[in-house]
DNA sequence: AGCACGCCGACT
DNA sequence: GTCGGCGTGCTC
């Protein structure tokens, strides 16, 4: 009888020992008696641990046999997660099991008479451009490499990824493919299976029935899938020749994960590429300047996509200075003027506004009262369909009171706009238009916003309005001008990342302008036209948005010049989260000043939404200009954070480079 | 994560 | 007088 310790998905470091009847390697999957119950997990290490007396060690309840350990390589993907996140192992590995495989007591029977094989459909393949030839030959096949394709919405991204996975295919490997959103990408997903129908292809996603994500992963550790497809979730996917990584849209923010390990899904993927030695393409029209800066350095290799395979060119964007022209219920003249010139034309119009709802406060117009969410430090938005008030953030709703609760006058009124009023301003001027808005509130499944897609395509609508579920790839045929409402809030965000979000949505959101012998025209409503940003992206510059902004972030020491850790701390009350926080940055300071490379600590804030949900919450950034330097000292400071009294009210969380601060 | 043990309110 | 609330602690 042999003793192992086995990693069992589980809050702590879940590394426990375990008896093993047969001889077992490090990866196998095992079933063991844990408590009451019984867990599945992986054999960790063959050194067991000597402090536990052998009378209170069980033996395993079955070794998966059937299974595949899990490679090495992945074992080290889950240890380094831990590592860099400083989150146990234990959750790390919660995050790569699927909990209907979890919950399984038998092993899953073998192969399934799956079609094997994984050759490309043969037929007609798309003409490639010069510019993705020149892609094609500029990523290199073995070893590892980060290739950043930079190209242009429209500029054929996806033939580049298809090619480089028949590639991959071809030479017997398997390609891992990560996208944002599952649900915002049905033509990528659809163009993968259609190019390559004989081959196995799994998409991951949280939103996949249990039993699919399960047997994906059980199919993925048996080598029995090509491609795996999927959301972020999917970096954790088990491969046994992964030959090539792919991550699609790299600078959305949907990569990070906020609950549980604070991920992201990119970085991992790189990391993991290396382990492989196999190369990763990083794809996107406006580039993370993370990823930008790391060309410029040297360290990734930068690809250009400029051209669009149907030649068609570049929408035109325009300025529409609202300091200048009064803009009536939020619809400037000349945005007017321009959606009736399109629906004269009988092509489709889209005006972005990315705020939802119908007005973002009630306000009483004789005292000035708002109309504030009871649990959150924000304002409530009216929404015109239920006529009552939302809160964005927990969910409160409440009628909306007929007199001020402050003065009694009658005087409430709705201030500002959303998309649901923008579409009622919008029915009023064009009577004759048939309007979609699309939003949360109006597509709130999945199968809908595919039918609503269907319908635009379709032309069973004229005028949209929509917030940023537009702004993603989706083509619209039919679509030739965009107009971008209250454009404005990234420029005087006090966010470090506000402005490039802004950039990045614009940019995206223009894209849907124009098909191939209609230009597209985008007209962008704003008071500051003349900020640099509104220059470049006029220009369809991102390299002189990026060289910009880079040198702000560098003379500024910010990232990617700086690394950071945020530690947050919320509590009923807000003093308690403070006094928590200023202790631990005594601590930090403490800790920090042993440390080669400085370590910059700062005054523990309130947050900008300071309640939410019930609860006040503060923050302690720190900063540091050598990664390495600062992880060290955060391991460090959350071992002593853990030793840190406080309230059982007070919750606290450590990230590692946050993408908010 | 489960699941037990363990001390304070409304009920057959 | 019990049934049960979920706070805290343990699981090889």
């Amino acid at each position: 009888m042999r003793r192992v310790q086995v990693l069992l998905p589980f809050p702590g470091e879940g590394l426990f020992d375990y008896r093993v009847p047969e001889a077992v390697v490090p990866g196998q999957i095992v079933r063991v008696p844990f408590g009451r119950g019984a867990k599945l997990g992986i054999v960790w290490s063959l050194e067991a641990d000597p402090s536990v007396p052998d009378e209170r060690i069980k033996a395993v309840e079955a070794v998966w046999q059937g299974l595949p350990p899990l490679a090495a390589a992945d074992r080290e993907l889950l240890e380094f997660t831990a590592h860099y996140y400083l989150a146990p192992l234990g959750e790390v590995v919660a995050a790569m099991l699927p909990p209907a495989l979890r919950r399984r007591k038998r092993e899953p029977r073998t192969a399934k008479p799956d079609a094997g094989g994984s050759t490309m459909t043969v037929g007609l393949l798309p003409e490639l451009t010069p510019g993705q030839r020149a892609a094609l030959e500029a990523v290199p096949r073995e070893g590892f490499s980060v290739t950043l394709l930079h190209g242009i919405t429209g500029s054929g991204k996806t033939e580049v990824y298809l090619r480089l996975i028949a590639d991959c295919l071809a030479r017997g490997r398997q390609a891992l493919l990560l996208v944002p959103e599952i649900g915002l990408t049905p033509q990528l997903t659809e163009r993968v299976r259609a190019r390559f129908s004989s081959a196995r292809i799994v998409c991951l996603h949280s939103d996949a029935p249990a039993s699919e994500r399960s047997a994906a992963f059980v199919a993925a550790l048996r080598g029995e899938v090509d491609i795996v497809l999927g959301t972020r979730l999917a970096v954790f996917a088990p491969f046994v020749r992964l030959g090539l990584v792919v991550v699609d849209e790299e600078h959305d923010p949907s990569y990070k994960q906020f609950e549980g390990v604070p991920y992201s899904a990119r970085d991992l993927a790189v990391w993991r590429a290396r382990r492989w030695n196999v190369p990763i393409v990083l794809g996107s029209a406006t580039p993370s300047l993370e990823s930008w800066a790391a060309c410029e350095a040297g360290r990734y290799r930068r690809v250009a996509l400029s051209a669009r395979p149907s030649g068609q060119p570049l929408p035109t964007i325009e300025l529409i200075d609202t300091t200048q022209t009064s803009a009536e219920e939020g619809v400037s003249e000349p945005l007017a003027r321009a959606i009736e010139e399109t629906l004269g034309r009988g092509e489709q119009a889209l005006v972005f506004l990315n705020r939802r709802g119908y007005a973002p406060v009630v306000r009483c117009g004789h005292c000035g009262w708002v109309s504030r969410c009871p649990n959150c430090s924000v304002n409530l938005v009216f929404h015109r369909d239920d006529g009552r008030m939302h809160c964005h953030h927990c969910g409160h709703r409440e009628t909306p009171p007929r007199a001020c609760p402050e003065c009694g006058a009658l005087d409430l009124r709705p201030i500002g706009r959303g998309t649901q009023r923008l579409e009622e301003r919008l029915q009023a001027l064009f009577p004759q238009a048939r309007i979609a808005r699309i939003d949360r509130d109006a597509v709130k499944t999945l199968p809908q916003w595919e039918t609503l897609l269907e319908e635009v395509r379709a032309g069973q609508y004229d005028l949209l309005v929509g917030t940023q579920m537009m702004a993603k790839g989706h083509d619209f045929p039919s679509l030739t001008l965009v107009g971008v409402i209250g454009a404005d809030a990234g420029l005087y965000a006090a966010e470090v990342r506000a402005t490039e979000r802004m950039f990045q949505q614009l940019m995206q959101v223009a894209g849907r302008a124009g098909r191939a012998g209609a230009p597209g025209r985008v007209l962008i409503q704003t008071e500051f036209s003349q900020h640099p940003l509104f220059r470049e992206l006029a220009a369809h510059d991102y390299a002189a948005f990026a060289g910009r902004t880079l040198a702000e972030r560098r003379a500024l020491r910010l990232p990617p010049f700086a690394f950071q850790a945020l530690l947050r701390a919320d509590d009923e009350a807000l003093e308690p989260a403070l006094a928590f926080l200023e202790e631990a940055r005594s601590a930090a300071r403490s800790l920090a000043a042993s440390e080669a490379w400085p370590i910059r600590v700062f005054d523990p804030v309130p947050m900008r939404l300071v309640r939410l949900a019930r609860r006040e919450r503060a923050q302690l950034l720190v900063e540091g200009d050598h990664r390495p330097a600062l992880h060290a000292f955060l391991e460090r400071w959350a071992g002593a954070l853990r030793e840190l009294p406080h309230p059982r009210s007070l919750r606290w969380r450590l990230e590692v480079d946050p993408l908010e601060t």
